[in-house]
DNA sequence: CTGAAAGCGCTTACAG
DNA sequence: CTGAAAGCGCTTACAG
């Protein structure tokens, strides 16, 4: 039994195209692409012969000629940074899945804090991204001014830019410390700490205005201060600073619960402390981790996939050429656990 | 000052093209195109006027278009699972650091076990991938034909494929298995115990074999054996089956170090053990947390780094149409910390 | 509803 | 070295 013409094409060359089909089909390209396309006009046989057609062949519409014609590629650009931290990791996946079932598909690239020009961090770009979302990176003048110039709107996430025209889904960093500091200062303690992650980041400054702001209308001195620069190593040297000092703190709040969970292994395993007893650490995020029994770390709850599907909507919203920026602000909650003391 | 026509187009439209830039450098199409071609044929004097035009009104050539003509879209496909796996994470992270250096772009997507069909997995393989890469994650029938149908070769990261056309990097886990073994045994335990990951996994099925293997020819009886579904809360689960047994075990070997971190924590918290006293764990990878003085956990080290540049290499002997696909196995190495006992 | 045709923005033989 | 032209595989007005 010899195969049609077309078939015998397609065994050839490997992939099969449009026109590939609508031969095997009896019909036009133009069918095909109609077949293939939600609510074109076509009708129900027209479109069950193209389908049979492309079933047997194969066939798929090729994204690549789709989105060159269309000028819209569906992908959206993901910068991450320090996937060690679990709460990037966490919100990497969650990300990825929910703009996965919105249809987009999501191209991650290394947020290097100063790229070299030329750099694959622009090439990203050529792609015609839909988008780009970067989780808690912080935006460099260069490439925000790269994402103008190719029309691909920025939404950072975890972090704020103080450009109006960059999007932003961020926790309530200033209202998550103060609950933190609220929540220490019921345990009565004597010296408070604050460590950082790095003078740039929104979320830092935020955390750590609400932590300061909150002492002080308490008529509490400045608490101590160090920064980790958001790697588990910078933590652990703050904390051991913080230790040795002459009058060490028996409070610390860390800028997030990575953070928060070197200082408790520093703590624990250098110092001998036993963590809710002889001193308190609390987090933020509330990290799966934060939650192990080894840990059970009091921190501020942030949901990733709220985050998320803020995300998500930003975008299908900027589609619709609804092109203003927006800056959301989300809600949070303290989870209290065994790391810090609530009486003495 | 009036500008020039050219000029003013890219004013309107937005995204400068090829063409703007030919208008403005006064040469044709194809010399831009060349320009931006490394290795194309064009005098140095072209180049540079081109390229200043380009700066000028800040083209850079459509990837899209470019990947269209050319075939190929430099864009690897990443599936991922389960990112709380430090280990995932860590591989991901490196693996799309390493794939920028070689000039390709990651598209990670969501490898679920059992996709619906028309699901967008296999929307991915329509961008005319290079290559898929999926870490730790098991290959369905249906995904492999369907690769092999948009001709994408497959590479599996840490897991291994019966079918010799799918290329692999994996660790040598059946000897990393019995070193494990090798060291529980020296520390002299009453009962082994083996908590694995899913039978569907090459990878927990060759560190199971190769732990009861050594132990068999210890002739030491076969060890007690639970299956974690590689979760922390699957891995609790089971450790807490193991120590709620009539005669409990005393070494435990976990599949992989985040399973370990479980079984540490519930022996340790639920059931108040020293951990390298009363009982010993160990896992496998070496993720950054095993090290944490709070774990100090005894595992056999998979070098992350080594298997990423593997996978890069792969792809790039792919690209080169030495269409041969190859399983590689790299080695190991035994890391003793607190978690184990090394004598009664 | 359907097909022929133009065109998305490039690369690459083909002549010169 | 350079330009005109064909073409990658689609979508989408435009007629019918």
């Amino acid at each position: 039994m010899s195969k049609a013409p077309a078939e015998m094409d397609v065994a050839r060359s490997g992939i099969a195209t449009a026109h590939d089909v609508a031969k095997v089909a009896g019909v036009s390209q133009s069918a095909v692409s109609r077949a293939f396309t939600p609510g074109a006009s076509i009708s129900e046989r027209t479109r069950k012969r193209v389908l049979a057609a492309a079933e047997k062949l194969g066939y798929r519409p090729n994204q690549i000629a789709r989105s060159l014609i269309s000028g819209r590629s569906r992908l959206i650009g993901i910068g991450v940074g320090n996937l060690r931290n679990p709460f990037f990791s966490e919100s990497l996946e969650a990300l990825s899945v929910a703009l996965d079932r919105a249809g987009y598909r999501s191209l991650i690239f290394p947020a290097i804090e100063r790229p070299e020009v030329g750099s694959s961090l622009y090439d990203i770009l050529n792609y015609r991204l839909d988008a780009v979302v970067l989780i808690s990176t912080a935006l460099s003048q260069a490439f925000s001014e790269a994402c103008a110039l190719a029309q691909v709107p920025i939404i950072t996430f975890n972090r704020q830019s103080t450009d109006p025209n960059i999007s932003s889904v961020v926790g309530e960093n200033y209202v998550g410390a103060r609950c933190l500091a609220a929540h220490l200062i019921a345990g009565r303690h004597d010296r408070y700490a604050f460590i950082a992650g790095g003078a740039e980041s929104s979320t830092s400054q935020e955390r750590e205005a609400g932590f300061a702001d909150y002492m002080a209308e308490r008529g509490l001195p400045p608490p101590m201060r160090e920064e980790s620069r958001f790697t588990f190593e910078g933590a652990a040297a703050a904390t051991r600073r913080l230790l040795m000092s002459a009058s060490p703190p028996d409070a610390i709040c860390c800028v997030n619960d990575y953070t928060a969970l070197a200082a408790l292994n520093v703590a624990r395993e250098e110092f001998g402390m036993v963590v809710g007893r002889d001193i308190s650490i609390t987090g933020y995020d509330d990290v799966p981790m934060a939650g192990w029994p080894i840990f059970a770390l009091t921190t501020y709850r942030q949901s990733c996939d709220d985050m998320v599907d803020n995300v998500v909507r930003m975008i299908d919203e900027l589609k619709q050429g609804q092109g203003a920026a927006s800056k959301i602000v989300l809600g949070g909650e303290l989870v209290v656990r065994g790391s810090t003391r609530t009486a003495r």
